[in-house]
DNA sequence: CTATCTGCAAACCGTTTGCAGCGTT
DNA sequence: AACGCTGCAAACGGTTTGCAGATAG
């Protein structure tokens, strides 16, 4: 089962892209890998403002703009929003979102490819890519 | 005008909950059953506009909210756009979608339930819903 | 005749861009 | 010292709202 990325992990990443490191962006990383749910630009911002003064909200939209790039994040789909970004999802991987509290976790979902060939051989499609997610209420939430 | 008899079964359910039957949603039922993609509220009110002078593109966005409301149309994802619209899936019906000209088709998909199962039980989470979509080449677009 | 529907214009809001100065390398 | 990065303000574009007149029932 392959671990969480860290944010050295990530600020070496970018280094190797050849951005820079900077504070804001220390912070930006940070934020999204120490929190278990999708975020949107504006609430990145909110809680970056807080640690560092004085950052703004075009230098979140850029950061994720780059981190999206370099496949460290992804921008997740769900029926209210489509403007949150996650940690990306690495090989197989696939989301389980909390509809009452927003935590994400990821699944290992690689036995979809029988399902995909019927559906290719049926439709006459070339199919190159899938999108699988799967919403309810996480252990916590469903207590109540 | 030929009569598509989806459009007068939409129109018909529409007044049966209290919507009256108007020019504009005609031509608008009329475009989204007639199209074999997902179209944006633009792109309706460009092609309806041609058809019926003067119709307006608030309109196409309160009749969309309305056919949404109903279960008639669904908002369709994709990677680079969340705001296109599409006869919405029945039963157990997943979408299938080509990159190249956007054509969309239903396929069927109720053996996701094993998988669901699988996750469920190893997660915590009562699953409630799920999104499946695949993307791909459809055959016309597949020959070029 | 009444309540809904209409299109227009303006407001709205999330996102992007231009820019001059700052900070990393 | 060079060039990317920054935040601000303004621009942008899709969507929503307010409104007065039109129209279905």
């Amino acid at each position: 089962m392959p671990e969480n990325p860290s944010a050295v992990e990530w600020i070496k990443l970018l280094q190797d892209s050849g951005y820079r490191q900077t504070a804001s962006r220390n912070t930006i990383v940070e934020i999204i890998l120490e929190t278990d749910r999708a975020l949107e630009p504006l609430e990145i911002f909110e809680i970056g403002r807080k640690r560092q003064k004085g950052l703004g909200l075009v230098t979140v939209y850029r950061t994720l703009e780059r981190l999206e790039a370099l496949g460290l994040v992804q921008r997740v789909h769900q029926p209210g929003a489509c403007n949150m970004y996650l940690r990306a999802a690495r090989g197989h991987e696939h989301l389980l979102i909390c509809t009452a509290c927003g935590k994400a976790e990821f699944f290992d979902g690689d036995d979809l490819s029988c399902l995909m060939d019927r559906v290719a051989e049926k439709s006459g499609y070339q199919i190159t890519d899938h999108w699988f997610q799967l919403f309810g209420l996480c252990a916590d939430c469903n207590k109540k």
